[in-house]
DNA sequence: GGACTAATTTGAAACGATTTCATTTGCCTG
DNA sequence: CAGGCAAATGAAATCGTTTCAAATTAGTCC
């Protein structure tokens, strides 16, 4: 019967690709190895000092301070320590030293790939130095994101690294304001003392829109996060200020700053193509919003530098494929988890608390395909 | 000087975006609110004991087996608790329980939109039964796979999901077992006493051969993993399997099944259109594989759906996008990274051994616009 | 060889909870 | 009110390591 494939018609031509609801999977039982008794009795401390005949104590030291142990008995020790495989036991250490070598992440949405890079970047830099990090996905729920820091800074992690949903929360900002472990804000601007890590948005916005007046273009649409957030609020700030350096009044009427999503995008695109006097070029302000405006402006059947002029935030694979590169506002976004990852281990080194530091990383418009001078699109 | 845009030179025409470096961050040190002396004086239970009048005991029977304490003793533990805000110390709580409600997640690479999605299902449905993630980026690095896996099941994790670069890796394999404690392997296949959730790629790629033979196709290319893992063997598998069912030859000249990356999915799709009888159709077996064949593509000026037949595998923000939706082999992620979850908690809790179960879930054809018959391509 | 100093090593006390076990308390019945 | 039983409590052990004062050993000089 190699006929399966006739269940599945083909449907050329419609635009919303057909979802067949996948069954819940197979389960299948196997049996491979045998259990294999990983019994794994777990060596301690006591049972090596004792077998190598020295003090628990001696033994630590050959682990921790090994130039305060006479040879003869640093080597002999370590013989017994291989032998019989003796790793000291991370709870005990984390116990003990009131430490945990982890550091938090808690983040709106690991599949974004802005958040996923910079997490890949702070790993990166963390982990050759001990640490371990532990993710707390939160979707972007403030109640959430006050309990992951409620429960990771009372002793799971030694500093975090976070993005919450809004500055505005006040839960968030209670927490923030009594943070017992060091702590580095990604891309949010708090009043209150801590590190962080931001990006100029308004500068990269400010240019990309200078280009586009350049090219002729006055009918300049927005669409980005909200202005509870610094990237939404210096993005909108940059989009305005540009069109007041050169003199030209700004098109509030298309200016839309209310939420991160692909669903925003595309209905906020939906709506302003049309309207009466449409834009000619706009502006993406995250990679999630560009989403939503190209699948918007394919239903209209609209070719992209040609009939509109696209301009997106941030490099991601659709920004870099989409028939042709799209112009875009780039920063660099593993340097942007190493800096961050940076002053955090500064922070846990030295435990001076005095002036929370702020780098800011600039943006760089790189030119694509999806610009062009405005056309007037017949109706 | 409205002038910044003048340094952007419009290259229009030129595939390449121009990438301008970024330079280093700018570091601007603030003063905000005063540094708030967080002492966080930690309260123990033996502080909160003695101001309760009573023994350390009762305080941890308040709140490990509260049916255990008479009413009025545990109302007034309970005021002192909530008055002098003491919460245990996880790290006494895991040093003394021989436990930490964490979970080891150890990928390749957490920026693959696949992978994220798995990660945050799992930890949906992890973190509401109070299991925190740790989240090791081994970028398929064999050795750091193998010590990410020492290091945390040598007591910092309860469980451990993972997928792994080889399946034929010695250091992994036997780490894998000899594990300590529960674990999961995704779409891995390991002759190893441990649980698994697989996808069913072999069906998958069956349908969607078929479907293009049924198109018309012959000339038919795969790009995909290695098949030293499951998903590139199993692929390759329908693969063959759907020309076998037909009984037509299989194109065994168009397979590559090298590298899950953009690269080798770039580089491939360049040596395959440049071959005397080129493919008329490709599957690209992979969604990073996906970003360099679209590359590849766009170089050629081929029309996607007219000039060249293309299907990928796994729902992305670019299969879905790329100018009009592709045709694609999907899989429920979400249940996936769930269905991982589930299994562990289930190992977690009882610490039955035996049998190590293999949960297999089904793919789904979708029809989007990127086939059509085959055309001969003009020289 | 003895005295003194410096270098090692030891033993016990944390670290902060949970858990066990013996004891006390509270309650009920006869 | 005494006796018996169940429930509640407290004291102490435990988890595996680090740390620190005290004790031991080694080394040096006369």
């Amino acid at each position: 019967m190699p006929q399966e494939s006739c269940a599945f018609a083909c449907r050329f031509g419609r635009i919303d690709p057909r979802r067949v609801e996948v069954p819940r999977g197979t389960l299948v039982s196997t049996l491979m190895m045998s259990p294999l008794e990983h019994a794994g009795k777990t060596v301690t401390i006591r049972e090596v000092a004792e077998e190598a005949g020295v003090s628990v104590g001696t033994v630590s030291r050959v682990l921790n301070a090994p130039a305060t142990v006479r040879p003869a008995t640093l080597e002999k020790v370590r013989a017994v320590i291989d032998r019989m495989g003796f790793q000291p036991d991370p709870r005990a250490q984390n116990m003990r030293r009131r430490t945990t070598m982890t550091v938090g992440f808690i983040i709106n949405d690991i599949t974004n790939p802005m958040h996923s890079n910079v997490f890949k970047a702070a790993e990166a830099e963390l982990r050759p130095r001990g640490f371990t990090l532990h993710l707390v996905n939160t979707g972007g729920e403030p109640q959430r994101e006050a309990a992951a820091i409620d429960m990771l800074q009372r002793g799971r992690v030694d500093g975090l690294m976070m993005t919450i949903n809004s500055e505005q929360d006040a839960e968030c900002r209670a927490r923030l304001a009594t943070l017992r472990v060091p702590g580095v804000l990604l891309d949010r601007e708090v009043p209150v003392h801590i590190d962080s890590v931001m990006t100029d948005h308004a500068t990269g916005m400010r240019q990309a829109v200078d280009y586009l007046i350049g090219l002729g273009h006055r009918r300049i649409a927005l669409i980005t996060a909200g202005t509870d957030i610094s990237p939404g609020r210096e993005r909108k700030r940059g989009f305005v200020e540009a069109f007041a350096n050169r003199g030209i009044p700004c098109p509030e009427d298309l200016i839309r700053a209310r939420h991160l999503s692909a669903a925003y995008g595309q209905r906020e695109t939906s709506t302003l193509l049309r309207l009466a006097d449409p834009p000619t070029a706009i502006i993406a302000g995250g990679n999630q919003i560009l989403v939503g405006v190209l699948h918007a402006i394919q239903q209209q059947g609209i070719e992209i530098g040609r009939d509109l002029s696209l301009v997106t935030c941030d490099r991601t694979d659709l920004a870099t494929t989409y028939p042709g590169p799209l112009t875009l506002i780039d920063r660099d976004v593993e340097a942007i988890g190493r800096t961050a990852a940076d002053l955090l281990l500064e922070r846990m080194a030295e435990k001076s608390v005095d002036p929370p530091r702020r780098v800011v990383f600039p943006t760089t418009l790189i030119l694509g395909h999806s610009c062009g001078p405005p056309r007037p699109r017949a109706a």
